[in-house]
DNA sequence: ACCTGAACACCGTTCAAGT
DNA sequence: ACCTGAACACCGTTCAAGT
C-alpha cells in the first residue's frame, strides 16, 4: 500500500499544508482543551493529519513547541496603559490586573510558562513597562522600581500558579483547607485553627478576584510607604 | 538464565529490600542531584537494584512518588517559632524566610511541588502557623490575617519559583534583562529602559537575597498600614 | 525544501507467574 | 505479601529515502 490518499513528498510552492504558526495554534488547541501532558508531537501531528516527523521541519524539537506557545500568548499582550489620568497605584493595579488576565486566559499553559525561566523573562519584559511607568510617577528611584516591580510581578506569579493550580485539578479550597486543620494534631496550630473555625466554610469560600485585589492593596500600600522614606 | 544472583520472590520477614521510605529517599536523591525529568520509575529502580515492577508494591504510581517527595522534604519543616520576644513584623520575616530555604533546598523539587495544588496544600497548613500567630499578634481581624496569610505565601511561591528555576538552569537574569531590553523596539519601554540604563550591570546584577528582603519589607509595610484601618 | 516510514531507545503500567 | 519477566501502548527523535 503505497500513499493512502495522502500526498507525500515535497508540496507545490504554496501549498506547504504546515507552517510553525499552524502548528502552534494546534498546539494551543489541544493545551487548553485538555492540559499540557495531552501535548504530544505524535498527537500533535495527528490533529494536523501529518506525519509525526513533519513537525521537525519547521520546529527542532518539543521544547521550542512549548516556548513557542508562551511567546503566541504572551506577545500580543501589551495593552494601552492607563496613563496618567488616574493615580500611580491605580494604575498600578490595572496593570497589575491585565497581567493576571493574561496569565489566567490559558491556565493549563501558564504552569508551563512560569516554570520555564527564559518564558517568565521574554513576557515579563513585555509585560512590565506599565509597572515601571507608575512606580516612577510614584516617585520611586530607580532601585526601588526596580524592586517594588520585582515584588509585584512575583506576586502576581505566585498567585497565579495557584489559581492556575486550582482551576485545572478543579479542587476546591475551603473544605480541603478545613479538613486538614481538623486533622492537625490538637494544639498544633491554635491560631489556625481559630480563624479558620470563626470564619467557616462561607468565609473560607475563597474568591480568587478579592484574594488578588487583597494582595495588591497591600502591596500598594506596602509601596506608597517605601516612597515616603 | 535464571535469577543471575538476584533473588527474586518474596524475601524473608526483616529482609525486605523495599520499603516506601528507602524508594522516596532513592527518589529525593535523583531529583537532587540530576533533576527532575530523570526521575523515570525504571531510573529509580535501577538506582535500587531492583526490577522496576517491584516499586508498585509500595507506592501505587509514579503521581504518588512525586507527592511522598512533597511530604518527605515539608513534613519536619515546622520549626521553634521565634514566638513574642520579638515584634510581630519580625515574627512574620522569620518563618517567611524559612518558609523561603525550606522551598530553596531542594530547588529541582520546589518547580513539582508549586505547581500541585493538593501538595502546596499539604505544606502550607504545616507552615502557616506562625504567618497566622504573628498577624493575629499585629491585631489583624481573621479575614484580614487570612488574606495578608495568603498574600505573603502567595510572594514567597512568586519569588520561589523564579529563584529555583534561576537556579536550575543556571541563569543570569542582569544581562539576560539587558539585552532583552536593547532588543526592544525604540520608545517601546522608555522607563524601564531608563531604569535599566541607570543602574547597569552592576546594579541590576540580582541578589535573590536581598530582593526578597525588599518584598517582605514592602509586605509587612502594607499588612501594618491595613491593621490601621 | 518539505514530507514520509521505519527504527531506536526510551517511558509508565498491567498481568500472570514465581516464592 | 513481595518480587519478577514479558508484554502493551505509548513517548521524542534520528536517519535514509522519497518528490
Amino acid at each position: 500500500m503505497v500513499n493512502a490518499g495522502k500526498r507525500s513528498g515535497r508540496p507545490r510552492a504554496g501549498e506547504e499544508r504546515l507552517s510553525r504558526e499552524a502548528i502552534l495554534t494546534a498546539a494551543l488547541r489541544i493545551v487548553d482543551d485538555e492540559g499540557i501532558d495531552a501535548l504530544t508531537m505524535r498527537r500533535l501531528a495527528a490533529t494536523l493529519e501529518v506525519n509525526p516527523m513533519s513537525l521537525y521541519h519547521h520546529l527542532p524539537n518539543k521544547a521550542a513547541v512549548l516556548a513557542g506557545l508562551a511567546e503566541l500568548v504572551f506577545a500580543g499582550l501589551e495593552q494601552p496603559d492607563p496613563g496618567d489620568s488616574v493615580p500611580w497605584d491605580e494604575q498600578l493595579k490595572v496593570a497589575a490586573r491585565r497581567y493576571r488576565n493574561a496569565l489566567r486566559a490559558h491556565p493549563n499553559l501558564a504552569l508551563q510558562v512560569l516554570s520555564d525561566t527564559s518564558a517568565v523573562s521574554a513576557v515579563v519584559v513585555v509585560v512590565v513597562e506599565p509597572f515601571y511607568r507608575a512606580l516612577d510617577r510614584a516617585g520611586l528611584s530607580p532601585r526601588q522600581i526596580f524592586e517594588a516591580a520585582n515584588t509585584l510581578v512575583d506576586f502576581i506569579h505566585g498567585f497565579s500558579l495557584g489559581e492556575a493550580s486550582v482551576r485545572t485539578e478543579n479542587f476546591d479550597l475551603a473544605p480541603d483547607l478545613i479538613t486538614r486543620v481538623e486533622q492537625l494534631p490538637a494544639g498544633k496550630a491554635p491560631v489556625l485553627a481559630r480563624v479558620v473555625g470563626e470564619l467557616g466554610r462561607e468565609g473560607l469560600a475563597y474568591d480568587f478576584d478579592s484574594g488578588f485585589e487583597s494582595g495588591l492593596a497591600t502591596l500598594t500600600s506596602g509601596i506608597a510607604a517605601t516612597r515616603r522614606r
